[in-house]
DNA sequence: GATATTATGTTGTATATACACTAAAGAGGT
DNA sequence: ACCTCTTTAGTGTATATACAACATAATATC
């Protein structure tokens, strides 16, 4: 083996929709995705945050979230506290929200584990610092 | 540190739009995605294929693959050669998808090694390894 | 207080992704 | 030739993602 020839991001984009796939199969139960279960998360870690906080801690663009946090608005996992006629809102989790993630993280925490079992330790702690060390490319050093 | 309490596969995927970010403005000057380089990279290896086949190679979902070959067949980097009536498509590409692939890959190859410099050859290999792993969980074991 | 600037949220557009379903072409068996 | 089963491509729907543009609220500046 010479050279790395395979394309890196394409590499860990495809490890991504993998992980991802295994992450929302182990979910399948509680009825929200991976990525639900981060919003979800986080939002209870700030307990209200409008739509830039919560963005901004979820790495999204304000956009994105927008459209992210839609069907679990309509879903009644996420409703908005504030006050009619702000144009700041005021997120949190509802009761179901509450309960749903408490169920989810269950599930979770059998996949996080099982995962890195998979891996072992080495590979893991390697990987993250892996990861870790790409998310500094291409600007936001800010946090941490 | 006790455990990783974060989730590996957000982390992943943070990680996969990070790096693809940064892929697709080094791939800025020629106009396509990363993606899109991946897609014309593998027919272009086919030299000739049908959806199912460069689904197949690109593993990804032919749905998926009939949306983003689209934007490329517009833009005529990509045609099909298939006889009229013919379910059965050959997809290759066109000429100016030919040049355009060799403009890419100069510019690929140096996001590539720009990417493997700042991971260092160690973690480089490490996570490659790790990503290989993560491919082989909930299925497709067939190829290699 | 009026105006300029910034913060905040949404919408339009585009790519990326998959599952379920449909339509139609191909292949085989009788 | 006819019928069945499989392959193949495409559509509908849903999530995920970002950038650009916008409208308006909030704030700062004068």
């Amino acid at each position: 083996m010479t050279k790395q020839e395979k394309c890196i991001c394409i590499q860990l984009r495809g490890a991504a929709r993998t992980l991802t796939s295994y992450y929302n199969a182990m979910l399948g139960p509680v009825g929200i995705t991976i990525n639900q279960y981060s919003l979800l998360h986080h939002l209870q870690e700030l307990g209200t945050a409008n739509m830039s906080a919560l963005a901004e801690e979820l790495r999204l663009d304000r956009s994105t979230l927008a459209r992210n946090i839609k069907p679990l608005i309509a879903a009644e996992l996420v409703c908005d506290s504030a006050i009619s006629g702000t144009r700041n809102k005021q997120l949190q989790l509802t009761e179901i929200g509450e309960q749903r993630l408490l169920h989810a993280k269950k599930l979770w925490k059998k996949a996080q584990l099982c995962i890195e079992e998979q891996l072992g330790e080495k590979r893991l702690k390697s990987l993250i610092k892996a990861l870790a060390k790409i998310e500094t490319i291409g600007g936001h050093t800010d946090d941490l």
